[in-house]
DNA sequence: TACTTATTGAAATAAACTTGCAATTAAGTG
DNA sequence: CACTTAATTGCAAGTTTATTTCAATAAGTA
């Protein structure tokens, strides 16, 4: 999970995987990155902006988030609400986890199960597909919702 | 697959769903039901508004699909390309099954394997969740896009 | 410290989707 | 079938999310 490793760890990754690219490490990325670390779920450009409150601009998020994407820091989320939703990769379990959403409440649950890694390969070979993932989300209603 | 079965079925459920509930049978609705039963693979609104060309606006095209998918007729997909996909619901697989989308050239096929369906009841249970569905697609380069 | 150029901020633009409201039209009733 | 009522549509305007342009700023290097 996103939190269940250090915040330092991650600038370290930050600052190697940019070196010697003619890429810069800035206080935004270091801070979207750092915020990030602290979040147990995905969370929205938006979001971050606003819990950054004025240290940059909105445009430089989205313009960060796209970097970290690319360097596989973070990874992309899309719940079916139109935004999408950033993740930090953790280095326990490669960013490969998935989500059980509440439909009516949204509250997000990580989730640690996976199938059988064997059905990956054996659509990607049936199809002549290459470096196959897969994303994998559950929706229900979570017990609070169940309530009302 | 959509395709699989006759699009009178489809504009026959219509009918049937609409019944009685205050809501109208209307030409937009149908032709889009029936454009969707031709389609292989979920589409965007932007995409039936093309090929209706002219018979109806893009916001009736949006309003409809809404309509059509509270009614269980349509199921929408996001390929993480902020843009909503619209599938018909077939009768065959009741909606459930999944893609695998080419992430160079957005190729989607369609996948039937699905991973053993007690995961679902597992965590659902779990983590007090109740009526979990999921929503898994596949990722890849597909074959002709690996020779570039 | 000075230089080079990647990065940022601000405003403009783009794309996807929604809302308000008057005009239209589906469907029930006499 | 004509009449009535209210759901639906079209059009314009408004939101939201994300991208582009470009001058100003600041990171990394000599």
């Amino acid at each position: 999970m996103a939190h269940s490793h250090s915040h330092e760890h991650d600038l370290i990754d930050l600052r190697a995987k940019l070196r010697g690219k003619d890429r810069r490490i800035t206080k935004p990325r270091e801070e979207i990155l750092e915020l990030l670390g602290k979040e147990d779920h995905p969370v929205t450009a938006k979001f971050i902006h606003e819990k950054l409150s004025g240290t940059c601009d909105l445009v430089t998020v989205y313009r960060s988030l796209k970097l970290l994407e690319s360097m596989s820091l973070v990874k992309r989320f899309n719940f079916g609400d139109n935004t999408t939703r950033f993740e930090l990769i953790s280095s326990t379990d490669h960013g490969h986890h998935h989500h059980l959403i509440c439909k009516a409440c949204r509250t997000v649950v990580e989730i640690d199960e996976c199938f059988d890694p064997s059905m990956e390969s054996k659509i990607a070979k049936k199809h002549g597909f290459h470096n196959v993932t897969h994303e994998l989300e559950f929706f229900g209603i979570c017990s609070s919702c169940q309530a009302t």
